[in-house]
DNA sequence: CCCTGATTCGC
DNA sequence: GCGAATCAGG
């Protein structure tokens, strides 16, 4: 991925709007919030009100040179879709939006056993499709676990607002 | 566990 | 310059 001239402007305004590296990063498409922190560091314009403490960072000396071992990691494909627009990136797609009707090209919710009310039980996923309201309402149903009233993936979904609306101090 | 930004360092 | 790995904190 190139940083071209309207990647970084995008970048600089989003971080300045507030978001975190990974929206951006997502937001960019292409390029892992590892690479916008870096390049918000490159271009100077890192602290942005307090977002982490700057901890006395000291630690860092073993680094078993013995080859150059370094990512593991894969490469990562990634379809990148970077429309690019200059006004008001306002993003917000957040992957579960609209559960209302589930169309097969959607890549969202796993599974959807459409439980009713009724048939509800301590092990499944509380995790509403749909409006309540609405006939079609039904319940994700999938093994919920002891983790919480959802599934595995419906727990990421519904808690990790929670976390960032912790750090809003 | 998830997330956040910060830093280091091989490329 | 770039970004993955790692760190440190919430």
């Amino acid at each position: 991925m190139n940083w071209t001239d309207e990647r970084v402007e995008t970048l600089k305004k989003l971080w300045a709007e507030g978001l975190s590296a990974s929206q951006i990063a997502a937001q960019l498409g292409g390029v892992s919030r590892n690479a916008v922190i870096g390049k918000v560091h490159r271009l100077k314009l890192s602290s942005r009100g307090r977002a982490t403490s700057q901890r006395t960072r000291q630690k860092k000396p073993p680094q078993p040179g013995t080859t150059t071992t370094r990512r593991p990691r894969n490469t990562r494909p990634m379809t990148a879709t970077v429309g690019a627009t200059a006004l008001q990136a306002q993003f917000e797609e957040e992957p579960v939006a609209r559960t209302y009707l589930q169309p097969v090209g959607n890549v969202v919710v796993p599974i959807s056993r459409k439980l009713e009310l009724t048939q509800l039980t301590e092990m499944t996923c509380k995790w509403p499709n749909g409006d309540p309201l609405s006939d079609d309402f039904s319940f994700c149903g999938n093994e919920a676990g002891e983790s919480g009233p959802y599934c595995g993936y419906h727990s990421r979904l519904a808690y990790q607002p929670a976390s960032e609306r912790r750090r809003s101090r």
